[in-house]
DNA sequence: ACTGTTACCTGATTGC
DNA sequence: TGCAATCAGGTAACAG
């Protein structure tokens, strides 16, 4: 499930949790995710204290002592989880990766669709990492004003729901925040990406940062110590404007009877649900 | 270079 | 109830 949100309250769940603790052990269940992990991954992070989590789109960042950093992408169906000291976590099938820390804590990494991936980038820079580097620009960052979304679209011929799902355009939007985010800015996904200019890009910037910023505070206080209570960190039911309604009436009409309803098209092979009505 | 399609995996849900 | 078909929030390899 995770998109930018989701990792972000996974990031700081394993932040307050993780963060000044050492590694002690690290069990690999298998050799490959969605990419084989790397041959030297366990022996990096074994013995290694955790500095800080960071974020880059939808990956979590490990920093680790000795300038190694720990790539964790949780794909389209991981999830973290957590447990201290202690407690034993219920068996959980496709639990791929365990790591222990020397406080005791545990945490796996359970992903049954293995879209997932686990990395290790030896060097301080995100710029020797090709899949990192390759990103767009990250949309809370105090940097990402309408000129530069409107720089990211400039050229681009396709679909502005396609130009905002391409980690490459604009790091950390999938499928339910581009939907979510286009609804709000009154842009229908349809709409070629270059023509979203000007005050159109202005809207659409200010769409995605709320909408992000929105769900972030939603899963933040939704989650007492960061985890549900079977430890898993960061996912919460975000409420949803159109993404997974469609033919319910929008709530930006004035009532069901000046909307059509919610539609739903595929669009590069993804469902796009929007208000045709007040999405232009 | 850009754009769209396909494949990778398993599990939940829908339809017959 | 059982079983098959369909779909799922991500990404990169590939074809045109």
């Amino acid at each position: 499930m995770p998109e930018l949100p989701e990792v972000e309250t996974v990031r700081r769940g394993l932040s307050a949790r993780l963060t000044g603790r050492r590694i002690a052990r690290v069990h690999l269940a298998r050799a490959d995710l969605r990419w084989p992990i790397p041959s030297g991954f366990a022996q990096a992070l074994t013995g290694r204290r955790i500095l800080s989590f960071a974020r880059r789109g939808k990956t979590i960042l490990m920093r680790l002592e000795a300038g190694q950093t720990a790539l964790w992408h949780l794909g389209m169906s991981g999830r973290l989880r957590l447990s201290a000291a202690g407690e034993a976590p219920p068996p959980a099938r496709h639990e791929h990766v365990v790591l222990e820390t020397d406080d005791g804590a545990r945490l796996g990494f359970v992903d049954p669709r293995r879209f997932g991936s686990l990395d290790l980038l030896a060097t301080a820079s995100e710029a020797d990492h090709p899949r990192l580097a390759a990103l767009g620009p990250e949309p809370l960052d105090e940097g990402f004003t309408p000129a530069v979304l409107e720089v990211a679209l400039r050229g681009r011929r396709t679909a502005i729901k396609a130009a905002l799902m391409d980690q490459r355009v604009i790091a950390g939007l999938g499928n339910i925040y581009a939907c979510e985010a286009l609804f709000r800015a009154g842009i229908s996904p349809r709409r070629s990406a270059e023509s979203v200019r000007g005050a159109r890009a202005a809207r659409l910037a200010a769409a995605i940062r709320a909408t992000l910023e929105e769900a972030i505070a939603a899963g933040g206080s939704s989650l007492r110590d960061w985890r549900q209570t079977d430890g898993a960190l960061g996912y919460f039911q975000h409420v949803c404007k159109v993404y997974g309604r469609a033919g319910e009436p929008c709530e930006r009409c004035p009532g069901p009877r000046a909307c059509r309803g919610i539609a739903a098209i595929v669009q590069h092979g993804r469902t796009s649900f929007y208000c045709p009505r007040t999405q232009r």
